[in-house]
DNA sequence: CTGGATCCCTTGTGATACTG
DNA sequence: CAGTATCACAAGGGATCCAG
């Protein structure tokens, strides 16, 4: 059972709840490229990971969509963008702290998705 | 670490077949309705999970979207389709023993969504 | 009752060219 | 270098009608 903080009490979440943050959480953390970023970023903790760097290594994605992302998930306070005074300007992206508590979930896919495909192909 | 199982053997998966799981499992249990389907009948799994009724318990959901979804989810052997030949005709849905294997990563995504909404909300 | 067919709108994603 | 602007297209999803 999922425990939910509202108005500086602790309790149980209802079921309508509990469906509305596993929708916000798909919405945040959902897509094409968003956990494949944070897993990029969660390898990468103490390297310079520029812009051009992961478009680069990050395997077909695009500078729009690559932008895009990387907007939302500092939004959501799950990596940090510095940038340095380098000329030209560089920017370096980082997993935060708080970030890394995807992991888990990321963790929890990659090994569903491998047992889901000898599942599938055993049939 | 994830392991993975291949022509007989079992290794290690490479960082790249990671991302090969991570994103097949999204693409298999993403969008918007194929979790919310799962969690719906995991809480029932003895009731008559008929088409009409999950169409008027799931709160917006298309037919054509429940349909849609619910074929996909048997294809993957998460589901069972049972036709039933009263007259009319009624089917009814329910989760498999494999397709228990989710609930793990529902949960983690509502407990997730959970910490994030208080998280993005203290500040 | 189940759920396919059709139409249509919105959103996601990609390609390319361009600016500070 | 780090993005933005623009265009174009595919996919997701809703509404309605209809057939077995």
């Amino acid at each position: 059972m999922a425990l939910i903080e509202k108005n500086g009490e602790i309790r149980e979440a209802s079921c309508k709840e509990e469906l509305t943050a596993m929708r916000e959480s798909v919405e945040i953390l959902g897509g094409k490229w968003k956990l494949h970023i944070m897993r990029y970023l969660a390898n990468r903790p103490c390297e310079k990971n520029s812009f051009k760097k992961m478009q680069r290594e990050i395997d077909g994605i695009s500078a729009k969509m690559l932008s895009k992302e990387l907007k939302d998930l500092e939004v959501n306070l799950l990596v940090t963008r510095t940038l340095l005074e380098t000329k030209p300007v560089t920017v370096e992206y980082q997993i935060t702290e708080y970030g890394r508590g995807v992991l888990p979930l990321t963790e929890t896919l990659v090994s569903w998705g491998l047992k889901h495909r000898s599942k599938i192909r055993e049939d």
